[in-house]
DNA sequence: CGAATGTCAGTGGAACTGAGATCC
DNA sequence: CGGATCTCAGTTCCACTGACATTC
């Protein structure tokens, strides 16, 4: 029988850990500023996308429409975001960036940047480009 | 400005993403026979290595030695593992796959095996080999 | 009415920490 | 003694669920 290493070649724990440490990577590089990754991740698709309401916001982001309403209460607490209703329909509430919001998202911009780059240093140009592409492939809707 | 989506192509949140499907996919399948995934992982472990410590075995597995101790209860309460005192060094444990254990691990194997088919299935044979490579490389030891 | 929205409380799993007990 | 090993208790974080009030 061949010494097989099962584990060590198994996509699904190597998702795993790349996964770990990559979620890491960015909440270290966060953390200095205070930030978490789903600041970057609502304030990106707010100033990628405009305005929206919060349940749009969520399937926009990835987070779950309950986790938003704490990660809004922080950002608009310190003036990132306004969140204001809906005039046209008063369920809703519209969340827009503020300008402070766009400064605070190109700060972060960098630093997750500069953590993606980290978790990627073994990997050249175009093997990150494949990864992504494979990745994306893999994550896609079916 | 480009209308760029920063979220949908940052290779954390992929890997974010492409780890928790995965991640479900394996619990889902071993569900059904009432097994989690570390069962697997410390099966393989034993089984590709041969005995050893519990420590030895954590690193092996990655799981952390304190939660290793939870696992090993159930394994052996159902006697797929055997864990006796390491005679040459009493602090220690040898744990051991019994015979019953090799079978539950073929049994688990084509559970696992078909999960990571269901997690890879938009891409093909080269693309999956490919991605392996590249998660291996990114996730090897500095 | 049913359906959608925002909010809150809580669950379960996993990674991780700290401390004790035993033994080298 | 210092250091390693196993064990237990507990913390933190995140994805996720369920329920509720309000509004369409």
């Amino acid at each position: 029988v061949e010494g097989a290493d099962r584990l060590h070649a198994l996509p699904s724990r190597l998702l795993g850990l790349a996964a770990l440490r990559a979620e890491r990577e960015v909440a270290e590089a966060l953390a200095g500023t205070g930030a978490r990754k789903w600041h970057y991740a609502v304030l990106a698709a707010l100033v990628d996308h405009g305005p929206v309401s919060q349940s749009g916001l969520a399937e926009r982001s990835g987070i779950y429409r309950s986790d938003l309403v704490a990660v809004l209460a922080e950002l608009t607490g310190v003036g990132y975001v306004a969140r204001e209703p809906d005039p046209a329909d008063r369920r809703r509430n519209v969340v827009t960036a503020t300008e402070a919001g766009e400064r605070r998202l190109a700060e972060l911009e960098t630093l997750v940047a500069a953590a993606q780059d980290r978790i990627l240093t073994a990997l050249t140009t175009a093997q990150r480009a494949q990864l992504v592409r494979l990745l994306t492939t893999v994550v896609a809707p079916r």
